[in-house]
DNA sequence: CTAGTTGCAAAGAGTTTGCATGGCG
DNA sequence: CGCCATGCAAACTCTTTGCAACTAG
């Protein structure tokens, strides 16, 4: 999907790569890299593209319709869950047995197959607990 | 909220109680209701009025910058997990014991507090399974 | 060079709101 | 009858797209 390295694109990923598992609307990225040289529709057009390529992560905020996104460099991602703080934005990963062990607790009682990439769990994280 | 039962606020009420547990876009709404004498502002306004009288649970799908409302006339639902189908929509109950297993396990794991009502895992339902 | 990418501005989807009219209680 | 709710259309927010200009390789 992405064949040339622009200027615009490694300004983004130079972003993003400073707020790895930090969960952040398309909104609050173009906020942060406004002022650089880089328009709206390529932010856009990058953060779609990215995600085809499996680097970015889009998920859905409750009460929000905007798109959010987690950037995350990381295959293993994809077999556990992640919880995120409805304060910080910032990303937890639950560890692969304890997602296992839901996963198949929900299967046998529910009879339901948890989907690992399109779900997360929201609440509020260890540090803004204090 | 409402002080009034005007006739769209019970076209609205009726139709939600014929799809208590299903997971619905504002769109899916609309058109299942058009032809009827409601229009598009009604509904968005019975709808946020409903969430605020804790009818109605509003949601958002991955993928999708739609408002997703479940409908539920049940405090009960508060202290449990809910699970969506991707495909049908149908909402699955996970029982207060188990939701409240797995709020254990990640507050003393991950010293994360799950928010209940905000949650909603995804999957795939045992009857679309088949 | 030349195909991929950008910026801009216009178009789209989904949702909200102002205001005059209409209807519930 | 008085206040609330409705319908309509305009306004808004977030996102996508068409197209000419630009640029990475």
């Amino acid at each position: 999907m992405a064949k040339y390295l622009t200027k615009q694109r490694k300004l983004l990923l130079d972003f993003l790569s400073e707020h790895t598992d930090e969960t952040l609307s398309a909104g609050q990225i173009a906020d942060a890299l406004s002022g650089k040289e880089i328009s709206t529709s390529a932010i856009y057009r990058n953060l779609a593209a990215l995600e085809q390529e499996g680097r970015l992560k889009r998920s859905a905020k409750p009460g929000s319709q905007e798109a959010y996104y987690r950037f995350t460099d990381d295959e293993d991602c994809r077999g556990h869950l992640h919880l995120s703080c409805l304060r910080c934005g910032k990303t937890v990963h639950v560890e692969e047995a304890a997602t296992d062990a839901l996963a198949h607790q929900l299967a046998k009682n529910e009879g339901f197959a948890l989907d690992r990439t399109d779900t997360v769990l929201y609440g509020i994280c260890a540090d803004c607990r204090k």
